[in-house]
DNA sequence: GTCTATAACGGGATAGAC
DNA sequence: GTCTATCCCGTTATAGAC
């Protein structure tokens, strides 16, 4: 394990995605940041000009390549993909993150009310929401296409909030889970999520 | 319609519950709460103490009945109840709060890492956990505890996810998803959760 | 590009008259 | 219980020397 040299600029990253992590948006202050990237407050500014571009350009680092992955990984599974596989595509590249602090974070951003994550993330789900939609869509023909839309929420809330958790599961559970294993989890979460999927569209008789 | 006059406390309670889930709690100031309650900016602390006291109020005032209800849900599905009954005993009582601007900054609050938060939300809601899981657990007897802690994690988020996105579901979906009808959107989440928490404990060969 | 110093502002909380 | 006025703090952002 080498420590190369990183710019100032990369230092700000690193530091102020583990801040925006573990204490959120609002709480973070840029001397957090330029405290823990051990750089000089003006620096952020200088790089960034403000707050928000700082946070979008956060999200955007680790976004972007998650949103290339998945839709790499939705064109390997091919037209004949099953439901299991279309789930990981959406799943798997973000728990794949090699820095684990990023998930919380997103998980976080995701149920921000503040208008201007939510043009972020309108910019970067949208576009997948829908790729993904059409391809659940051929996989379970049967299912409305507002159905199916409903679901990918539901799917991305679980996916959330798990991720937003994850430091926490231990403490909320007394124990009895552990989400260290990031890849036994994510196994629990695909089957939850694609059996959901498969679920049928019209409602049962219930007692 | 009759408008009856109501006290201090509770116009500021109903003010802040409002502002707190359209613009969530950070961005949300003592002065924009006393402003839209009409009422004077030392009156929140002389009734509340401190903002967080008063975070606590407006979120224990609602939560307080909903795992009340939950809980009589629970007991009146009786020792047989579905997996079904049991989804809905968790989620119809959330959903079905009278005032819907409450809706997001619930399923928000979930989120939220403010340690504060976490406190409230582990008083009220790991003991309401706990008595699920043991329901779910006679429900599903192949189900291991473990399993199936984090399936009403996963059904949680869904949930949570689905509260915080309520006003913005038409946005993201291109329209072809309405959250208004409230009823329907979670016939849809029963049935989601309800498959998720049957699905096979053990990993299914794929592709 | 990097620093120090500070401006300009908004926040929570309180003192004390009424 | 309710008001006005204010304290005091931390924040973002910038000006200007180096």
């Amino acid at each position: 394990m080498i420590e190369v040299a990183v710019d100032t600029k990369t230092k700000i990253l690193d530091a102020a995605e583990k801040l925006f992590g573990n204490k959120g948006f609002d709480a973070t202050s840029l001397r957090d940041i330029t405290a823990g990237a051990d750089v000089n407050l003006a620096a952020v500014n200088y790089h960034f000009q403000t707050k928000e571009s700082l946070i979008d350009a956060v999200i955007a680092r680790r976004l972007e390549p998650v949103n290339r992955r998945r839709l790499e990984m939705l064109t390997a599974a091919g037209p004949n993909a099953t439901v299991e596989q279309l789930v990981e595509a959406f799943v798997l590249p973000v728990v794949q993150q090699d820095i684990s602090s990023i998930l919380p974070m997103m998980g976080r951003a995701f149920a921000s009310p503040d208008p201007f994550l939510l043009r972020i993330f309108k910019r970067n789900l949208i576009p997948i929401a829908d790729r993904f939609c059409e391809a659940f869509m051929v996989a379970l023909p049967q299912l409305s296409p507002e159905e199916c839309r409903w679901r990918l929420l539901f799917a991305a809330g679980s996916m959330a909030q798990t991720l937003s958790w994850s430091q926490l599961v231990g403490e909320i559970t007394r124990g009895v889970c552990d989400a260290t294993d990031r890849e036994a989890v994510t196994d629990r979460l695909v089957r939850f999520v694609a059996a959901g999927f498969r679920a049928s569209d019209v409602r049962e008789g219930h007692a």
